[in-house]
DNA sequence: CCAGTTGGATGACC
DNA sequence: GGTCATCCAACTGG
């Protein structure tokens, strides 16, 4: 009960996979693995943009639900001044 | 003939799966889209990769033959040269 | 309606 | 893990 593989069909088409065998010979590896790899950094990709987004929706909420926050003006004032002074601390949030 | 798409199998584990399948509903496409577009990019990104170190070989082949070069000092200078003078001509090569 | 493409599942072989 | 061949359903355009 290891890692349960499932066999999926995709259709290349002839450039593509000419590519992928170019590749595949250049750093070794079979066309194969080369596809995984595709699509292994692909859904990477996805996570960390989703994780991204969903933080922003929950800050959001956050934010309709308490009004808590702090201004774009606050933010950029910050981020000059960190520059200067790393340990400037960030503004606080408020109504 | 139009684009002679062939058929090509991928074993893709259970998690990688759900995740294909929860993009594509996210992005309303179906999975088998979602695994093209993740080779599609992979692809690309390694051509260009490619091509640039193409580039540097070439380059390499070209000093090789000629003897013709910069120095590394002589670059980083230029680059922080460049910085205060946006003009400021890069440097030339030599024996 | 049939041909062609896309999308997808399997079974078998190495 | 890596590869191929087949067969299936759904849709599209003549």
């Amino acid at each position: 009960m290891s890692t349960a593989t499932a066999n999926k069909s995709i259709k290349l088409d002839a450039s593509e996979i000419e590519k992928i065998n170019q590749f595949a010979i250049a750093d070794n590896r079979t066309p194969h693995f080369i596809m995984k790899e595709a699509i292994r950094i692909y859904l990477k990709r996805r996570e960390v943009e989703k994780q991204f987004i969903d933080v922003a929706i929950e800050s959001r909420k956050h934010y309709k639900a308490t009004g808590l926050h702090i201004t774009h003006q606050e933010f950029t004032a910050w981020v000059a001044e960190v520059q200067k002074n790393p340990n400037t601390p960030m503004p606080v949030c408020h109504k």
